[in-house]
RNA sequence: GCGGGUAUAGUGUAGUGGUUAUCACAGGGGCUUCCCAAGCCCUUAACUCGGGUUCAAAUCCCGGUACCCGCACCA
C-alpha cells in the first residue's frame, strides 16, 4: 500500500506540488502547486467542467472577498464560529456545542453569553484534567479581512457557492427561465482549519468546484437517471451496498433523483479523472454530521492509505441559501413559471480539487519488477501528453526532435522535450511523472520521417510516420492510441 | 489547539563540542551510433530560524517556525 509519505516525497521532488513558503520556514495549511501539479490540476478541472457541462451547466466567476451581509444571510457568519472554552488549569480546548451535549443539554444555545450562563449553572470539567470550566469564546473559521472600512466587515468566502446564490435572480434570467438549472463556479476558498494536515487534503487555502443545481420545487425529478454501474453506496440507515444507481433510487437508498444523477455523473467524473472505482464510495452523513444548510447529503469518498477521503460532498440543500438571502437582502428572489411562483431548491455537487488531485496521484502510483516508479495517469490528466526524445545528440537528430517538439505544441499538444542521460534513464523520468508516450527520433528518422512510440504502462513500442502524429490534435488525448500501442506485436 | 517526537544538498541519510560536514540516489557537463535509471571522467548543491552557554555549537540549553504520531477539530 502506498504510504503518505511516499506521495509527498515524490510530489516535492518531482514537481508536483510542495509547502507554502518554505523559504521563510513554511506557513501551515498551504501549498504551492509546482510545474507539473498545476498542470495536472488544471486538466482535472477541465474534465470537471466537462463532466457538469453534460448536465447543462454554465460557468461564472465571483470575487473570494465577501461582505459580511451575505455571510450573515447564508448563516456561515453564526454557524461558522464555533463557541470554544480554554481548561484554566490543562490549556485545553473545547467546542462548547459538543461538550455540553454530552453533559445532557439538548439545546445548547447559539450565543456565547447562553454558554457562560451554562458554564455557570451547570458543573462541566475539561475532560482530561477535571477542572471546572468557566469562560467561553467565540473561534471563527472564517479569515477576515483587514480594511480601512469602518461601515462593513469583509471575510474570505468559506465555500464558493454563495457566489452562485446571491446571482439567482440574474442567472436564471441568462438561463431564461428554465429549471433544473445548472451554475457552476471553480475558485479557491479559505477555512480557518485548527490544525490542517495530510498535505492538500487539508489546507486553509483550497481549490473548489461546485454546481448548483436549482430545481422547480414542484418538478425535482431529474429527467434521466442511467442504469450505471454497480457503486459502493453506505446508506446512513443500514449497511454497505453494492448496487447500481438506477437501483438505489427506485428502492429509495437514494431519496431524490437529483441527488442521484449526480451521485452518478460525479462518480463518472471521478473514474475519467483516474480514481479507482473500487476505491470509490458514496457514504450519506447522519443526521448529526449534516451542514446547517443540508437536508442530505452523500460524500464521494476515496481511499487513500487505508483512509476513506471525502472529495465531493453532494448536498441537498433545499430552498435555504436563496429563503435566506430573500430574507436579508429584502429582495423577492422566486421566479414565477406557469404561472407558479416558487422559491427554487438546490442540489450541490462541490468538489475539492485539492484532494481528488491527492487521490489521482494515489491511485496512479505503481512500482514495476525493476523498482522503477511510475504514476499511471489516465492520457487526459497526465501533465504532459508525451515527451519527445533525441536518441543521439548528434548528426542532426537533436535538431530532428527539437523540430517535431515544436510542431507538437503548435497542434496544442501538452509535450515535452529531453536529450539529457541514457534513453532508458528519459524513459523512466517520464514514467515517474506519469507521461503516457514517449516520441523517439532516431536514425531511421532521419531517413523516412517515421519515429518509434511508447507507451508508458507495456513499455512497448510501435514505428509512427511523423504525418499521423501531427493529423489529429487530440491523438495522446484518448486510448485510441494507447491500445493500438498495447495490442502491437513489438 | 494540547501532549510526545523530529528538523543536515532536490530526495534519503552519516555525523554526541574542534571534520576541507559522510554516503547514496537525483541533477548538470563530457565520452561511448546509446531503445528502457548501464559504465567511465568532471561537476553543482545542505547543518530550519533567532537567542544563549562555550576559547570553540550541526552537536548542549531556551524560544519561534514547520513536519510526524496521538487527542481534539474538520460547519
Amino acid at each position: 500500500m502506498t504510504g503518505f509519505n511516499e506521495i509527498m516525497e515524490l510530489a516535492k521532488r518531482r514537481g508536483f506540488f510542495w509547502q507554502s513558503f518554505s523559504l521563510y520556514g513554511g506557513l501551515n495549511g498551504f501549498y504551492d502547486y509546482a510545474p507539473l501539479g498545476s498542470l495536472l490540476k488544471d486538466n482535472i478541472i477541465s474534465i470537471w467542467k466537462r463532466s457538469y457541462m453534460e448536465a447543462g451547466a454554465v460557468f461564472i466567476d465571483t470575487p473570494v472577498v465577501t461582505p459580511e451581509s451575505v455571510l450573515k444571510a447564508s448563516g456561515h457568519l453564526d454557524r461558522f464560529a464555533d463557541i470554544a472554552s480554554e481548561c484554566p488549569s490543562c490549556h485545553a480546548k473545547y467546542k462548547l456545542e459538543s461538550l455540553v451535549e454530552k453533559n445532557g443539554v439538548h439545546n445548547p444555545p447559539s450565543t456565547v453569553e447562553g454558554f457562560k450562563e451554562i458554564l455557570k449553572d451547570m458543573e462541566i470539567k475539561c475532560t482530561a484534567c477535571g477542572t471546572r470550566l468557566t469562560d467561553a469564546y467565540e473561534f471563527n473559521l472564517m479569515f477576515r479581512v483587514t480594511n480601512n472600512s469602518e461601515t462593513f466587515n469583509l471575510y474570505l468566502r468559506p465555500e464558493t457557492a454563495q457566489g452562485i446564490m446571491v446571482n439567482f435572480k440574474l442567472l436564471s434570467n441568462f438561463y431564461r427561465g428554465k429549471f433544473p438549472m445548472a451554475v457552476a463556479q471553480v475558485g479557491k476558498s479559505f477555512r480557518n482549519e485548527i490544525s490542517p494536515r495530510q498535505g492538500l487534503i487539508r489546507m486553509r487555502e483550497f481549490n473548489q468546484g461546485e454546481v448548483e443545481v436549482f430545481f422547480d420545487p414542484e418538478h425535482e425529478e431529474w429527467s434521466h437517471i442511467p442504469e450505471g454501474e454497480k457503486m459502493t453506496l453506505v446508506p446512513n440507515s443500514g449497511p454497505e451496498i453494492q448496487e447500481s444507481i438506477l437501483n438505489a433510487f427506485k428502492s429509495g437508498v437514494i431519496r431524490n433523483s437529483g441527488l442521484a444523477y449526480f451521485v452518478d455523473l460525479t462518480a463518472r467524473m471521478l473514474a475519467r479523472s483516474g480514481i479507482d472505482s473500487k476505491r470509490l464510495r458514496f457514504r450519506q452523513h447522519r443526521k448529526n454530521e449534516l451542514a446547517h444548510y443540508s437536508s442530505d447529503c452523500w460524500d464521494a469518498e476515496v481511499l487513500m492509505d487505508e483512509e476513506w477521503i471525502e472529495v465531493v460532498g453532494i448536498s441537498d440543500r433545499g430552498d435555504y441559501d436563496l429563503r435566506r438571502h430573500q430574507e436579508f437582502s429584502g429582495e423577492n428572489v422566486s421566479v414565477t413559471v406557469d404561472g407558479r411562483t416558487f422559491i427554487p431548491r438546490v442540489v450541490e455537487p462541490a468538489a475539492g480539487f485539492d484532494r481528488i488531485l491527492t487521490g489521482v496521484l494515489f491511485h496512479a502510483y505503481y512500482t514495476r519488477d525493476n523498482g522503477n516508479r511510475v504514476l499511471g495517469l489516465p492520457c487526459d490528466v497526465a501533465p504532459y501528453s508525451a515527451c519527445v526524445l533525441p536518441l543521439m545528440k548528434k548528426d542532426g537528430i537533436s535538431e530532428k526532435a527539437r523540430e517535431l517538439h515544436v510542431k507538437l505544441v503548435g497542434h496544442n499538444q501538452s509535450v515535452t522535450y529531453d536529450e539529457s542521460g541514457s534513453i532508458g534513464r528519459r524513459y523512466a523520468r517520464q514514467d515517474e511523472i506519469g507521461t503516457p508516450y514517449c516520441i523517439t527520433v532516431d536514425y531511421q528518422t532521419m531517413e523516412d520521417d517515421t519515429v518509434t512510440v511508447r507507451e508508458r504502462d507495456s513499455t512497448k513500442q510501435i514505428r509512427m510516420r511523423i504525418d499521423d502524429l501531427l493529423m489529429h490534435d487530440n491523438i495522446f488525448r484518448n486510448d485510441g492510441l494507447k491500445k493500438f500501442v498495447q495490442s502491437s506485436k513489438s
